[in-house]
DNA sequence: GAACGCGGTTGATCTCCATCAACGGGAAGC
DNA sequence: GCTTCCCGTTGATGGAGATCAACCGCGTTC
């Protein structure tokens, strides 16, 4: 789509960008590692939280690191002039605060989605245990880089893909993010309004609900009796590929 | 656009959004800290880079990040399927190669856009050196926490701005990062096609194109007589105060 | 029970932006 | 000189998705 405009940009570019680098999007890394390195080298304080349980606010003045041990949250991001949007979830074993070391103050909302727990670590204690144990200063850096990787995937997506493959690779995501920690991931269920989804990905309500009747009419997924956001997705490869395809070919379903 | 949906996502909120944290977006960090801490505490080499240069490519392994010292720098991703996006523009004293920390390997390649020189460092002296230096050590998650900030900000301008707005905001934050640095910053050369250019705002180079025709129409940029590519803002402030506008009502230039 | 709000779906219409196309200017090459 | 290529601009057209609107089912409240 875009891609064909992109060639000359790199003029010293040496090699195919079609064999360049395929990356392996499944790789999955250790993500109980943190919870285990944590859990082990230092103090925190544990907290359930439930449905809208705000974690932390944006402004809030920034000590505190959070590691999700289960439960799903979502980051809303406040821009000074009201706007709003959903820019990451985050699942067990994933940091939430990051956000706030620069300003130290957090740039974002960060709420529950669900009843989980948040392990609440001071970010002095945990430079400290660091010097002591560097496995974890490793595992905070990766972290962090994972959060900045993913940022920039779902730039991509957003401004790269159609509607309806947004939303697949929405539901691509959420099903993976539940594979790569062991939980099933054939029946999700979305926890998040058509409003929230359509927010985050940069669409309205409306036309994400079109978009799932259409993955569901083409078999791509099914709607679970319990409810519309309640949803199956018998063959998370078809789902892929359906993603991959629609980046080249303007893919049509009706 | 987009805000009046998301009231109901968070009924635990208990302050009016308004109100909440107008965060400073003007605040400025010490945009020479990083490259005066590196300078003064560890080993590095300095490599002078030209426009187009590659500086490190996706794939590659990890072992070494960048402090660009002068020039300016982009980040372009590229997925599996060949879709390809600058994804991040970096300015003197930002690093390059977080993306790398997570797989072991750089997730993007980093590109020159004109002369400058980067500070070449081997990540495992880095780390070292931070346990002698703890300065080092915040300094370089600040980074971190800002190359997250900044991701998280440009998802949000794509998803909620049109395009004229989205424009503006990108010639908005390009002026502000040099004025971050102590550039001037009231005329700007913007070293990229305007392909590139809409490429990193997810939208085609003709509606770029028309979308700075318009800005200069309405007096809120100029050209420079060396150019389309050369631009001036004659008041930054103005610029600033059409994205805002724009959030809320739809603001039409011809 | 009726009324209401909320979430979700679907249809009709409109509009913004992508697409297709033509053209102009500058730089490089012959 | 002429040609070619690339970058940029502008116009015409079409389509994907936003917007407006109607409707349904469900839970809550009175």
């Amino acid at each position: 789509m875009l891609d064909a405009t992109y060639v000359p940009f790199a003029p010293t570019r040496s090699f195919p960008p079609a064999r360049n680098a395929p990356r392996e999007r499944r790789e999955v890394h250790d993500v109980g590692a943190a919870l285990r390195l944590v859990g082990e080298s230092l103090d925190f304080q544990r907290r359930v939280v439930r449905t809208g349980d705000l974690i932390y606010r944006a402004g809030e003045s920034f000590d505190k690191l959070y590691l999700l041990n289960s439960g799903i949250c979502k980051l809303v991001n406040l821009a000074a002039d009201g706007r709003a949007q959903v820019v990451s979830l985050k699942f067990r074993g994933d940091w939430m605060g990051f956000d706030g070391i620069a300003r130290n103050a957090y740039d974002c909302d960060a709420i529950a989605m669900n009843t989980g727990e948040v392990w609440i670590i001071r970010y002095a204690s945990i430079l400290s245990a660091c010097t002591d144990t560097p496995a974890l200063l490793g595992c905070l850096h990766a972290a962090m880089s994972r959060a900045i990787v993913g940022d920039r995937d779902s730039l991509m997506s957003i401004c790269t893909l159609a509607a309806d493959a947004r939303v697949a690779d929405f539901l691509r995501y959420w099903a993976e993010s539940l594979a790569d920690r062991g939980m099933r991931y054939d029946r999700i269920s979305l926890l998040m309004t058509r409003a929230e989804i359509g927010n985050y990905l940069g669409l309205t309500l409306e036309t994400v609900s079109r978009s799932l009747s259409k993955l569901a009419r083409a078999n791509l997924i099914a709607f679970n009796e319990r409810g519309r956001r309640e949803i199956c997705i018998p063959d998370l490869g078809a789902l892929e590929s359906f993603v991959q395809e629609s980046t080249a070919t303007a893919c049509v379903l009706h």
